[in-house]
DNA sequence: GCTTAATTATCTATCAGTAGATACACAGGT
DNA sequence: ACCTGTGTATCTACTGATAGATAATTAAGC
């Protein structure tokens, strides 16, 4: 893994536990082994890291999930191929979603982090809307409508579970996802 | 009001805008006339007003919306109130929970305001189990799930309105919570 | 194949600014 | 006299950022 990716790495566990003012060089170059004036090499200023973070977290969360229609084909139910990714970037990382958190603190944050981040609410609402639209009972508005319902109550199942320090609410108050058709 | 309350309420605002570490005693003392080391005679360490504000926070959060009971007394519907609370957070100070953020980073944070943090959290849940108890079609088992279920619907939709920037995103994902029971 | 030139990735050293925190003095009210 | 609240001055540590030097690698010209 290059240096740059190392640098993303230590990035995106630091800002999913404590958010964007949560890392700097000086820390990332530490623990990669590098001087801090090295990473400004990589990216000139810090919203330039921040934002690559969240770029490549979006796309990389897209690609894991594979296209509604696929999974379909494959014989998924992509509301539930999509909750099980949350719930393994909790579980597993037993960390908060990046992008969420990015996107509650999205006032402090500089423009093309900001801008990064909204990118990846837009794309997961239209996965999400794809998703909903196979079943043909839904309307295209209520489609859409469940995607930003679903979006809403999976992250905030990720954050309440973290504040309460137990991975079991995120199971609790995700349930009713898997009934709802 | 007190300079330690102005403290608290400048503080608030920056918390809510981009998390914990988006102030600094500076700031606060800056803000409201004063000098950062009297900040320190009000509150020992950043974590001491931390704390402070997430409790100050819940206890008046509770307050403001009165019991359960109390609600349907007054023939109002408690999960009507309390959503309608979360909105106001929302659209009135077009800011995040102050909770629901620091949840968020909750790893990231001192222990006495991961503490208070979680207070917010198991009250929350306490007093809409009690809401959703009310209507004695739901178990006790059911009203804890639809009470986590809703605290959790209700932070997430905040938080993808913050990310994207709009506020409607909250109506539409907390719609369901009024058809339900 | 060798030399030269450019590019990539790192270093050392340093900057001005800010962080949280402390010691101590001082005023005003009790 | 004491307590409350504030101020001055200062500390150490850390922040993001820059300048300039130095290897290491790659590409081009002959």
């Amino acid at each position: 893994m290059s240096k740059k990716q190392q640098l993303l790495k230590a990035a995106e566990d630091k800002v999913r536990t404590g958010g964007y003012n949560n890392f700097s060089f000086r820390e990332l170059a530490d623990e990669i082994g590098i001087k801090s004036s090295s990473v400004h090499y990589h990216f000139p200023t810090k919203a330039d890291l921040g934002a690559e973070l969240a770029r490549q977290y979006t796309d990389n969360f897209l690609a894991n999930l594979g296209s509604p229609e696929d999974l379909v084909v494959q014989g998924k139910k992509p509301i539930e191929v999509y909750l099980q990714q949350f719930q393994c970037a909790l579980t597993e990382d037993q960390k908060m979603c990046l992008c969420g958190l990015l996107g509650a603190e999205t006032d402090g944050l500089p423009d093309k982090v900001k801008l990064q981040t909204q990118r990846f609410f837009e794309q997961n609402i239209q996965w999400l809307t794809q998703a909903y639209a196979l079943d043909e009972r839904n309307t295209e508005q209520q489609a859409t409508n469940r995607a930003v319902a679903a979006l809403s109550l999976l992250e905030g199942a990720m954050l309440v579970s973290k504040a309460m320090n137990d991975n079991s609410i995120f199971i609790t108050a995700s349930a009713g996802l898997l009934e709802a058709r």
